[in-house]
DNA sequence: CGTATTTGCTTAGTGCTCTAAGATTATGAA
DNA sequence: TTCATAATCTTAGAGCACTAAGCAAATACG
């Protein structure tokens, strides 16, 4: 039983060809999902919340719009996520008087009670996965992953201004 | 338009704290599905699909539950991919006349076909993404990956058996 | 001004992933 | 052999991400 990750673990370690950097990181980010997920779980936080609520906790008061930039996700995401958040009764969703478009997010009390028990699960497993590595060698990680993500960043531009091309 | 990326990158070459190590994991997944997804779409071939036919190409005749352990996903997954993927007439599901339970996958020649067409696609968005990074850095990355899946896989069996005997 | 464009929120629909649970076949033990 | 247990496929339902498209408000420009 839960041989499955062995098993594809053991797959990784056995043959690890030139091609398979993406296949790679994406395997691993599922990994951290899951570890991640499980440990929310106990406090019955479903996982889409916590990336919002860790930047909530930084900083409050943002649009939804401001949101989604931070969080790196789109805004319908960021709209279900509030939706949901608040009728958990994480947050509020409120409008300023001088601006009727702009929906402010704020914390209630509840939703920010949450960073003392959660922010120690993030950090517990992030301790758990760089365990046997080096500071130098997770820095250096780091390092290339923050290329790799400028690298196919560029790329993405490059994709999104041929396909206005094609649209003209 | 098209800016949220852009904002996305500056914010992790701004603030690059201890803990986000997941999170930089995570996004740069996606970067790495949305490059690849946009070549893909290219040939009207879903991302979902690459994966399996990756596998395929490589060793047909597979049952569904080999298919979902080398593609580290759960059956339902696989289970919807291959009823796609019948339905397009990349693969035929037969069964042995031994065993009538298990459900064989073979390509079809249109399956098949697509090899020429995909791989290259493929290779074009690693090399894309690694771009300015040496060879030396890229394989001590992907020592780093595999150790950090290591560790997770290794947690994840914990909580498994923690789990187990709570239900006891 | 007043119209045109841009911005931000929302709705609707889709894809990929998961868990939970069902049904059926294979396998192992009494 | 027979019955219990495992494995495999399948169904159902949910979460989290996306795109496309609508609407309403704010901003920019002629």
């Amino acid at each position: 039983m839960k041989k499955d990750t062995q098993q594809l673990l053991r797959h990784w370690q056995e043959a690890v060809p030139n091609d398979r950097l993406a296949h790679l990181v994406r395997d691993t980010a599922r990994a951290y999902t899951r570890a991640l997920q499980a440990r929310l779980a106990q406090h019955h936080v479903p996982f889409g919340h916590w990336a919002f609520l860790r930047i909530l906790w930084h900083s409050d008061g943002l649009t939804q719009r401001e949101l989604s930039v931070q969080a790196g996700v789109m805004e319908p995401t960021t709209f279900s996520a509030m939706k949901a958040m608040e009728a958990l009764g994480y947050i509020e969703r409120r409008q300023a008087p001088e601006n009727k478009k702009n929906m402010y997010v704020y914390l209630t009390p509840k939703g920010r009670a949450l960073q003392k028990k959660l922010v120690p699960l993030a950090e517990q497993t992030n301790q758990v996965s760089t365990q046997g590595l080096s500071a130098q060698e997770v820095q250096a990680t780091r390092g290339v992953l923050l290329k790799l993500l400028e690298n196919l960043a560029a790329d993405e531009q490059l994709w999104a201004s041929k396909a206005a091309d094609k649209s003209v």
